[in-house]
RNA sequence: GCUCAGAUGGUGGAACUGGUAGACACGCAGGACUUAAAAUCCUGUUCCCGUUAAAGGAGUGCGGGUUCGAUUCCCGCUCUGAGUACCA
């Protein structure tokens, strides 16, 4: 039979997936190999042709490895947590797990589609539950964690906390908030726990924080530095503004100098890497103080001015700047602060107060945006204060100017006019003095940053060179207590939150106003159900709607938990310790909710709608229960039991007795009873509701802009039944921001390695295992997300000794974009007016010569009498023009427009008048002439608007996904951007049909020979063999598809069907090709299945050597002619032979040569 | 502005450490088969000059250089793409 794809590829993927063919073992002999794609968002859109490039590439490598030998995870998962899903919902009201579901299933039909080798039995998702329980885990680590510099890694918060209460505050050297506490030992553990809790929040890796923050009101949400592009959210492009908010950060400026430091032991591609070394933006330099002229007066506000430094030691009235030339500190004129810079307003003198308030008033109006535009005006006002230079004890005017940044360094620079381009703008504007301090210095027109040459006017360091003159000053400022050398970062501290609903809540509660983490057993805190997915009136995240969704520590004494107590086995409760099962009852509680019992529903025709006199709710969430019914404003939970309740009495009754706990009345019906007399249930509730206190109202939402509420006030606490206190009965509020998109992303490799284990979030072994990722594909756009924020997860996880290895991913590998190609048609139009009922396309050369010609337009009117055009545009042919307009690439086939299908694609160009590229004219009612119209081209972005997206199912459908697969290979090198043309799948495809040939005689029946190879046959395998085995080893994949058709090309001319050839054919071909590669290979008499294992056949270098080689003979560098000759020739013997040679000798035109280069087995060259 | 990547036929691209530039494929042209078309197969296809063939010349963004020999190495420039931007 002649190749059939499509049976042949169904079959296999039927075949892999009902056999778990790709399933990685965690325990081998072999050796690991870790191949992984980029955790894909799955997009309501599905995928495009552009996606699977990736994919593709490295399931051809996973699967050459496993040939070669290797046990290799390659496995394939959802970062399903996001922004568009939850668009969707606040649009619709859908919930984001129903739509990110629904966009997961489509996402899996097309993978599978394409035949990759995943280990779908590892699959995960960030939203689930059992997934994000891990990712909740970590971030409590981070909590409980700081960074120690001594040991330059992150360490325990307890051990900090008993530092304090042994030594107190001295000794310790980490990295923290700005602004901690000098305490000694008495004074710590004199503190309060409250106090002690806030000054800890200031040292642990992830804390909250008043920041200023990228706000998107449009969105409702902050976003990352990289999700904002030129002052508007990269999605979706609504304006963002700048905005104070307590955020919860993560300290990754921790880590710093590691992250930058490990960019030198991992193989990525260098402009990723620089890109990453420019984020995190090092800078070595010193920080210097400039004494204050004159005692400050004492502030308005009574504050002293008398503060902590950023580097510790107290400032005493000095400005503190940071200056990566601390050289040419002679050549000072001036200070310069940030115009927020807090000691702005005490530092100002009362002459001066007015211009500067104004300046402040006015640079706070500037948007970001105008700031960055406006990079040539200068501005700024004089502070009236001065500061003393401490190297010449020169007083120098203090000025604030928005040029300098408050967010870098310190705020505060030292002035050089002569040797920065922005001090020596600003020094002209104000007239302020410019100081040359090198000899060789051209300060004429601009400022000289020149590190050449010796300096001039700077007293002892005259004479000296660049480096000894930096040595020199910084060990004079040492001396005198002025300044330090001190490194600087770019980089700032992550913002770890969103104010969204659709991420993973964190696992922290509120008591007075301080941060506590939930007890790891009550992980995972679920996402709570909300009624809407927007903020609530008061501006809170949607998480604040969540009704009643507080937190409940376990009671301290004899609490009814332990094993027995959420071990049940009906779907009617949540259960949130075992996140597999957890998955299992939620699907039974949507079930239960969608279907209700018989006796639900009766009983809810009779409770809904306050006809109890009580608003009564069904399935509601309380703690980690779901309760069928509940009063909120009395406290009652209405339980109906069906026949599974008497196999679940004890675990009903610790329930029970919870719920009690947290001041909850339960009463219990079963099913039969509401069947049976439900007005007398009712008429038991009712009196219940009537005879039970009124419950405190629930709290109200706080007015704090950060996102949560304050917790419970203490006329909520309730006593419980068994008498006794019980403090936060009522629960404490949960933070109701939610995390960033990189939160499940940033460990997710780890996962993969053990992925259904509900005790860790891998195994130790697993990991000591699979160590890490050998081979990362994936875009260049996660370069300072992603793959920052991996980087410094996994250094803590290291620290932490929850892994092995500092890197997380040794090899990475970019692949590039698959770019759009648009179609065009040109329509006539009126210069000034918006003529959209133009039914004139000009072809593509048509259109280019009206361009170009003057009266092109009026031949055209006088050769084709187009009346209506007459008709607008008066006489006039200079009012006209054409404007290009996107057409359907899928109704263009090689740039000519299929006309027909274009009258037929939208209303509107039902009477379209096609001027084609001969000049002739296809009008609907004319017919269509002999031209052809010849649609414009351009390369864009691949995206419906465009009407230029190639959708896979569509390719799979006329060629299938080996084709596909390898044509995606063909197109180019993998990291290479190039746009998307299907013109040339045929070739791939022939190529294919070709192959299947080799197997089969002229009747289409699998016939082989099983003589024994030709010599040319073996070559021709053997080159394939080699070729292919360097192609991928270096992710060269398209010289192996080109190689492919070169080897079954030769094979089809020496009409080789043998076998001897063909099997190893097979194997070498199966990593691209897979299916039509097990189709035969199954033909060829192996197992089933047995392909994917089989051994990478031996490359032979014998079959390759010839005895003859075409020397190519050329003249002055210039080939002329080939000459066979042996390869056992010396260079000696192959000069005789070429010069002896008639041929060559025409050349020489008697001449002797000067010269005679040979290169054995490559070239001879003769110079004349 | 700075940093990085790139520029080869009509098109995608190949040439791995300096050694026959344009492999392979698309497209195009011509031919075979066919009543015809599609499909398939064969031949040609960097450009210029040349009736064909032979022979010749030019040629890897532009201008120089090193070398017997440069798409490859060096210097200067142009253009394209990406990242980044008052970072002290």
């Amino acid at each position: 039979m002649d190749y059939q794809f499509k049976d042949i590829e169904q079959k296999w993927q039927q075949f892999w997936a009902d056999n778990q063919t790709f399933k990685a073992d965690n325990n081998s002999v072999k050796p690991k190999y870790y191949v992984l794609d980029m955790f894909p968002y799955p997009s309501g859109a599905g995928l495009h042709v552009g996606h699977p490039l990736g994919y593709i590439a490295s399931d051809i490598f996973s699967r050459y490895k496993r040939l070669k030998g290797f046990n290799v995870l390659h496995p394939m998962g959802y970062d399903s947590f996001g922004l568009p899903a939850e668009q969707y919902a606040i649009q619709t009201g859908q919930h984001p797990a129903i739509t990110t579901e629904a966009n997961i299933a489509t996402y899996r039909r097309q993978l599978d589609q394409l035949g990759f080798s995943f280990d779908w039995s590892r699959e995960v998702r960030t939203s689930s539950p059992g997934y994000y329980k891990w990712t909740q885990w970590i971030f409590m680590q981070l909590f409980n964690s700081w960074y120690d510099k001594a040991t330059d890694k992150a360490e325990s918060i307890e051990k900090l906390a008993a530092h304090f209460d042994q030594y107190g505050s001295a000794g310790v050297d980490a990295v923290s908030d700005e602004e901690v506490l000098s305490f000694t030992a008495d004074e710590w553990k004199a503190y309060t726990k409250e106090e002690q809790q806030a000054e800890l929040l200031k040292y642990r890796l992830t804390y909250l924080r008043e920041s200023t923050v990228n706000w998107c009101p449009a969105l409702g949400t902050v976003l990352a530095n990289d999700e904002v592009k030129d002052g508007f959210s990269e999605r979706g492009g609504y304006p963002v503004e700048q905005k104070k908010m307590r955020q919860w950060s993560m300290r990754i400026t921790a880590y710093a100098e590691r992250l930058l430091q490990g960019l030198d032991t991992i193989d990525w591609p260098e402009p990723l890497k620089e890109m990453q070394r420019n984020w995190i933006g090092k800078s070595i330099g010193a920080s210097v103080r400039f004494q204050m002229s004159a005692p400050p007066k004492p502030s308005p506000e009574g504050r002293a001015f008398n503060k902590v430094s950023p580097t510790g030691g107290d400032l005493e009235g000095a400005i503190e700047v940071f200056t990566t030339r601390v050289d040419t500190i002679f050549g000072v004129t001036f200070l310069v602060l940030a115009p927020e810079h807090e000691l702005v307003c005490e530092l100002t003198t009362p002459e001066q107060k007015a211009e500067v308030d104004a300046y402040i008033a006015q640079s706070k109006k500037k948007s970001e945006l105008d700031r960055m535009a406006d990079t040539k005006t200068v501005s700024g006002a004089f502070t009236g204060s001065y500061v003393i230079n401490p190297v010449n004890n020169e007083k120098v005017p203090l000025y604030i100017a928005d040029y300098v940044l408050a967010g870098y360094g310190t705020g505060a620079v030292m002035a050089v006019p002569s040797g920065d381009q922005r001090d020596y703008l600003f020094a002209k504007h104000f007239g302020l003095p410019i100081v040359p301090i090198m000899d060789i210095q051209h300060i004429e027109t601009e400022a000289d940053p020149t590190k050449e040459g010796r300096y001039i006017n700077s007293d002892f360091m005259n004479g000296l060179n660049y480096k000894e003159g930096t040595a020199k000053v910084i060990s004079f400022l040492e001396e005198k207590g002025a300044g330090k050398a001190k490194v600087n970062f770019r980089m700032r501290d992550a913002i770890f939150g969103r104010q969204r609903y659709w991420g993973e809540p964190v696992p922290v509660y509120f008591k007075d106003d301080l941060p506590y983490l939930i007890d790891e057993k009550d992980l995972p805190l679920v996402l709570p159900e909300v009624d809407k997915y927007l903020p609530t009136e008061t501006g809170e995240p949607p998480l604040a709607r969540a009704s009643n969704w507080k937190y409940h520590p376990a009671p301290s004494k004899s609490p009814p938990v332990g094993e027995t107590y959420p071990t049940h086995q009906a779907g009617n409760y949540r259960e949130t310790a075992d996140p597999v099962y957890y998955e299992q009852l939620k699907e039974f509680s949507r079930d239960n909710r969608n279907q209700p019992t018989e006796a639900e529903n009766i009983l809810w025709q009779l409770l809904r709608n306050n006809q109890t006199g009580y608003k009564i709710r069904r399935q509601h969430a309380i703690s980690q229960f779901i309760a069928d019914f509940v009063c909120l404003e009395k406290g009652l939970v209405i339980e109906l039991d069906g026949h599974h309740h008497k196999l679940n009495k004890e675990a009903d009754d610790a329930r029970t007795e919870i719920l009690n706990y947290f001041g909850f009345e339960v009463i219990r019906f079963d099913n039969d009873e509401v069947l049976k007399f439900p007005q007398k249930v009712f008429e038991e509730i009712k009196q219940k509701l009537t005879s039970l206190p009124e419950r405190i109202s629930p709290t109200q939402p706080s007015p704090l802009v950060s996102g949560r509420a304050s917790e419970i006030t203490a006329g909520e606490a309730k006593v419980s039944p068994a008498g006794g206190d019980l403090e936060g009965a009522g629960g404490y509020a949960y933070e109701h921001s939610t995390m960033p998109g990189w939160a499940g992303s940033s460990w997710y490799w780890y996962r993969y390695m053990d992925s259904n284990n509900d005790k860790e979030f891998a195994s130790e072994k697993a990991i000591e295992y699979w160590k890490d990722v050998d081979l990362y594909i994936g875009g260049s756009e996660h370069a300072t997300g992603h793959l920052l924020y991996s980087r410094f997860w996994n250094k803590f996880l290291k620290d932490m000794n929850l892994v092995v290895e500092e890197e997380p991913f040794k090899k990475l590998i970019n692949q590039g974009m698959i770019q759009g190609r648009s179609s065009f048609v040109y329509r006539l139009t009126l210069q000034d007016e918006n003529l959209s009922q133009s039914h004139y396309f000009l072809s593509k050369g048509q259109a280019k010569k009206w361009e170009i010609s003057e009266t092109f337009g009026q031949e055209l009117l006088d050769e084709w009498k187009i009346n209506f055009i007459i008709k607008s545009y008066e006489g006039n042919p200079q009012r006209l023009a054409f404007g290009p307009l996107h057409v359907d690439v899928n109704i263009v086939n090689n740039d000519i427009l299929n006309i027909e299908k274009f009258r037929a694609w939208r209303p509107e160009y039902k009477d379209a008048v096609l001027i084609l590229e001969d000049g002739s004219i296809s009008s609907p009612t004319g017919g269509g002439r002999e031209g052809a119209y010849i649609c414009g081209v351009e390369v864009e972005k691949m995206s419906k608007s465009k009407f230029n997206v190639i959708n896979p199912d569509d390719i799979i459908e006329r060629y299938g996904a080996d084709t596909l697969r390898m044509y995606e290979m063909f197109l180019g090198p993998l990291e290479q951007s190039k746009p998307w043309n299907t013109n040339g799948i045929e070739g791939v495809f022939k190529f294919l049909r070709k192959f299947w040939r080799l197997f089969h005689d002229e009747q289409w029946n699998f016939s082989l020979s099983d003589a024994a190879a030709s010599k040319a046959e073996l070559k021709s395998l053997h080159k394939i063999i080699r070729k292919v085995e360097e192609d991928v080893e270096r992710f060269s994949f398209n010289t192996s598809v080109s190689s492919f058709m070169i080897a079954v090309n030769e094979l089809t001319d020496l009409k080789c069907n043998k076998r001897a050839i063909l099997q190893d054919l097979v194997v070498v071909l199966s990593s691209y090709a897979p299916h039509i590669c097990e189709e035969l290979w199954v033909l060829l008499g192996n197992q089933p299945g047995s392909l994917s294992y089989a051994p990478y056949p031996t490359f032979n270098p014998e079959y390759l050597i010839e005895d003859e080689f075409a020397y190519p003979i050329s003249i002055n560098g210039k080939t002329k002619i080939n000459l066979n000759l042996s390869l056992s020739l010396e260079a000696a013997a192959i000069e005789a032979a070429v010069i002896g040679s008639a041929e060559v000798q025409k050349y020489l035109d008697g001449k002797t040569p000067k010269k005679v280069i040979v290169v054995k087995g490559r070239i001879v060259n003769i110079v004349l």
